[in-house]
DNA sequence: GCGGCTAGCCTGTATATACAGGTGGGGCGG
DNA sequence: CCGCCCCACCTGTATATACAGGCTAGCCGC
């Protein structure tokens, strides 16, 4: 069964090609939450590959918290929840998409402030100082995941509100002109005042996990930021980059 | 050349061999940040292995953002490896006396109990296996501040439940048996349920942090845990090893 | 001396093949 | 009818091999 070898340039590379479809797939609600995974040797027969390449399109997704596989049983989608790691600033965008859902951000506010007491410390400048802000509501498939207040230092990032934020995303602007090297990340549970709660859509009652966070580059502060998260749904995970933790279900869910 | 195809079983996975060596020298300072790490061709040299298996372990390595790689020019150790040392594992107890308050301990369960699924699942044990349960309240200066739900894997710390909690917190007799060498948090935002409702003292839709906690000692889950804390007045706080920021106030919250 | 070409090293991708070990179902014997 | 065993299917790991394409140092000719 010699053929196509070589993907010929240009195209996709094989294994990326696989991994696409699984993702589209998911994207459009075909595999759901549970759903069992094409199993490598059908893979191999439907794209005309190698088991190693089917295996290494599904053990890259199973990385990417995509996909969960156990030998001897199949490969099937992981459940859904928000996995913020908290050893990593995240793009949540970049979430979204690994988990083959569609990414929309609402803009609900940009511009230039001058910055009250909190914000002067919390950026390490002074009281007044112009800074930029925004005010943006992430959506997961049209569902409202997290609403982001950010305040950006000026003088690192002077370019921030210039950029269109649909063709990069601020964290990809940031990333590039002020490369992260320290975070600070607080995490609270909240009730969430009205304006959060109409954003996310929330009940009154409904709990919420509010981050915040600030970054540096080199000495400077570069964003500090509010995050707030609908409840129980989401998690933050954080663990120790040594061990290997396998996920398990929280104890007292029903797995 | 051909050699030990398999890795004999029991042992760990050549892969996984050549990654931990890796790992090793990046720790002992042997290699450091922007080093150049072996080639693959070195390490099928080095390790007997094929080019595959090299290729497999350097680019699990790359994924976790440990190595750079780019084709042409070789395999490099990442810049910052921004090293997290994120949300300790402290004990509460310790933290109240820093704060220069009082620190007692209700509790209000201790004993052997059958794991079912879920616990089973967290400590990496049979289900129905014997494992040793803890509910305590913890208290600052009399008030309720944390429940923490406790199950302790009793293969690694068969002595915890005939320890005295009054004269050695439970946390310092695990550090002293199983030193932790790895742990998992996971936090979320809930509504608690009545009971933690009623042992932290709180109005029905008060939220609370919720903390899923494991611990690892070497290869063995040593402890999993139901941390609640009453909401907004608690914070976790992460931040990364390398910054040092100073305390500010939370953007919103009043200074 | 300088520019271009080539040989050699490196990663990236892909194939065919092999054995291991987990899981579950169906068939056979008691 | 029930239990046990074996087989079919699945993933996990590993090997040997191949061709592609990026990059560099060094040689060779002008």
């Amino acid at each position: 069964m010699t053929k196509a070898v070589k993907p010929t340039a240009g195209e996709a590379r094989h294994y990326i090609r696989i991994k696409e479809q699984i993702l589209a797939e998911i994207a459009e609600g075909k595999l759901q939450p549970g759903d069992r995974v094409s199993s490598e040797s059908e893979l191999v027969a439907a794209f005309g590959v190698s088991r190693m390449t089917a295996n290494r399109a599904l053990r890259e997704l199973m990385f990417e918290g995509v996909l969960k596989r156990s030998a001897g049983i199949g490969t099937f989608v992981s459940p859904k929840h928000l996995d913020v790691d908290l050893l990593q600033i995240r793009n949540i965008a970049d979430e979204i998409l690994e988990r083959g859902h569609k990414h929309k951000a609402a803009i609900v506010a940009v511009g230039l402030m001058k910055a009250d007491a909190n914000v002067a410390d919390a950026l390490e400048l002074t009281l007044g100082a112009e800074v930029m802000h925004s005010l943006i509501v992430h959506m997961e498939n049209d569902q409202p995941i997290q609403v982001e207040e950010r305040y950006v230092n000026p003088l690192v990032a002077p370019d921030y509100l210039s950029t269109d934020f649909h063709s990069m995303t601020p964290h990809e602007y940031l990333t590039k002109v002020a490369p992260i090297t320290a975070f600070e990340h607080i995490v609270q549970a909240v009730k969430p005042d009205t304006a959060v709660r109409k954003y996310l859509g929330l009940k009154n009652d409904y709990p919420c996990l509010r981050v915040f966070r600030r970054t540096w580059s080199g000495e400077a502060v570069v964003t500090c930021a509010l995050l707030y998260y609908p409840g129980a749904q989401y998690r933050l995970e954080a663990r120790s980059t040594k061990g290997p933790p396998k996920p398990v279900a929280i104890l007292g869910e029903k797995k």
